[in-house]
DNA sequence: AAGGTTTGCGAGAGCGTTCTCGCAAGTCTC
DNA sequence: GAGACTTGCGAGAACGCTCTCGCAAACCTT
């Protein structure tokens, strides 16, 4: 009679229906040490035959590795981002060898400490986070972390030693405005999406993440370059809340001297201007223009196409990865603040006031 | 001298430095079994100041269980559906105190077996899987799978004795047609994204995945039903590439009697519908009408907005969640097929040919 | 043919937990 | 104040794997 055994064969039982050791099993089946290959076959064949799948728990336990990667990130993939990141995350990880374990935080700091301190206790072998605010970090210290390693994408936080990829957005930021301004753009709106803010306030919060801070300061440079002194009811900071961000946009639109661009922070601002533009009849790319960073079908797809600054957002995430698994695998690399450009993509959205000015509801003949 | 000790502390350090056995220590910090209220305290006092961390992978292997979803999906988070869903499969996991691992399977079914293993080797306690196909399912069958629990999402596979949760996309996309019908439609093209179809066809491949055939026969039976009779030219199965597809499209409208209406099946077919009524200045809801299944923001925020088949996305992940924790922690439980309701969001890119008849090319005066 | 080297395999420890069991001391009961 | 029960804790096994070490047999080498 034998035992039930419901549970899933282990390698004792590959062991013995082989007639060999544990030791000479594992070695048949993870091919390593010395075997006489005609043994190995044989314990192979066995462990097919009863089903045996490896516990990977158990092999981490003794090895130290997991072949896990952790993942901490806003995980709204409705986000033109974060979407494209997780796959090409997912994706890299996986064409390396490793999985990877979701947590998302909702840009809540209480939940990222604790995502992180999951994830350490699961013992992946490294993480990827977008850390979700630019000021509190002692989750992040090396006294937490130990020996786990960690790569941040998407926003440097500058007083850490740590090795992150982002994108060059003052540049991009920049380069849409040169582009706006070159076709004649004089009055822009600017509507800046900025978590920890309620409502929405013409007032810069103290801290923003990097990456809104240097498409703010990128806006303002060339603005600036260029002469212009933008009003500050141009400038909205507006929580993430699509009744607020189109609260905003109205309001915008309808001082008395309307901007003729608006210049979005990410794409749930730019869907906040969408969704105003819609409501009233006016045709983008005409009656009022828009710039927005970070690319998406969607975007492409529109008519007018919406102009962008494109992101190289799967290659952040496969450099991230890249410079996570070095670290793993080859510990005591330097660490490195790579920027990746960005592209400007022009399609319909931006009115040429220079060919046109009678655009502009500000135009005397 | 201590000894280095480079790596993490374990419990024994926490028991040493806090003069208990491993025992006690392990009761302290899990909270069970018989302990002094006062001696517990004393161990998380040392364990917090050590920066104690526990080790769930041992701790899995002790008590067989990992507290890890496992997810099947294909990654493509640009999808309106898979992106919904992972993100409220992670938020409903997380609030049950459970982890989730995403595996890609890029709708590859080598990649998806592949996946399986994988996962069974990291010893999740369950997984939610979107098969990505109707065919192949033996590494989803019971002897591959043994105790692991599956809930299927999104598609269902009708040979295996297998929880699902799916939608109702049979009377949802019937529903939609008769909408368009109701608006004074006739004329449909009809537009399918089929995996494993090269090309573009209008002959109806063997074998669609469970949501798209449902698709396709509620497109059908609510126009025979209407003693429409669709062209075979007005049917398109097409691969999911978008050169492909807006060719498919743009020969579409080419046809002598072109359609007045594309029904799309998913959102990656109703860009190419965009892209082309786009290119050749078709207005939407004038010119051309679409309907497409699943919602999102953009659809939304369009002007004039698509009309869509909605279907309750986050519902669909939190049911699975639900289920698949159901079933691991009490075993045992009946499976089911659940189907949820689609809700029709009519925006405004269905002409109304019944009020404005001229707007149909082949209208006579 | 004697020594050295290689090959193949098994015994056993150890990874960091939990959990059962047993024991000593304290608390109750009458 | 003796037995019964409760409380608090430690010893040790177990989860399933890998890997070092040692040993026997087989193979060279001179």
């Amino acid at each position: 009679m034998a035992e039930p055994k419901s549970s899933r064969p282990t390698i004792v039982d590959v062991a013995e229906k082989a007639g060999v050791s544990r030791a000479t099993a594992s070695r048949a089946l993870s091919n390593y040490g010395r075997i006489n290959q005609e043994t190995a076959k044989h314990v192979r064949a066995v462990a097919e035959s009863i089903g045996y799948i490896s516990n990977e728990l158990a092999r981490a336990m003794r090895v130290g590795k997991t072949k896990t990667l952790g993942l901490v990130v806003i995980a709204d993939f409705t986000n033109a981002f974060f979407d494209r990141a997780t796959k090409s995350i997912v994706d890299a990880a996986r064409a390396r060898g490793y999985q990877v374990l979701i947590t998302n935080t909702d840009e809540d700091i209480a939940v990222e400490r604790n995502a992180i301190e999951t994830l350490i206790e699961k013992r992946v072998d490294g993480m990827i986070v977008v850390p979700s605010t630019a000021v509190v970090h002692d989750h992040l210290e090396p006294r937490r972390l130990g020996e786990t390693p960690v790569v941040l994408i998407d926003r440097r936080l500058d007083g850490l030693r740590m090795t992150s990829v982002t994108t060059d957005d003052f540049i991009g930021t920049e380069e849409a405005m040169r582009h706006a301004i070159s076709l004649g753009h004089k009055r822009f709106g600017f509507l800046v999406a900025t978590a920890g803010v309620k409502g929405s306030t013409s007032e810069r919060p103290p801290v923003l993440i990097s990456t809104i801070e240097e498409r703010v300061n990128g806006f303002m440079n060339a603005a600036v370059e260029a002469g212009i002194k933008p009003r500050a009811q141009s400038w909205v900071y507006c929580q993430d809340d699509p009744t607020i961000s189109e609260a905003a946009v109205a309001k915008m639109l309808d001082q008395p001297k309307a901007p003729t661009i608006i210049m979005a922070s990410n794409n749930d601002m730019a869907l906040a201007v969408l969704k105003v533009a819609g409501n009233r009849q006016l045709t983008l790319g005409r009656d009022l223009s828009l710039i927005t960073v970070d690319d998406s079908q969607w975007l492409a797809a529109m008519s007018p196409g919406i102009t962008v600054v494109a992101r190289p957002v799967e290659l952040v995430g496969q450099i991230a990865v890249e410079k996570l698994i070095a670290e793993i695998e080859h510990p005591g690399q330097p660490t490195e603040k790579i920027v990746l450009p960005t592209e400007l993509i022009a399609r319909g959205s931006v009115a040429n006031l220079v060919l046109r000015p009678e655009l502009d509801p500000e135009y005397k003949e």
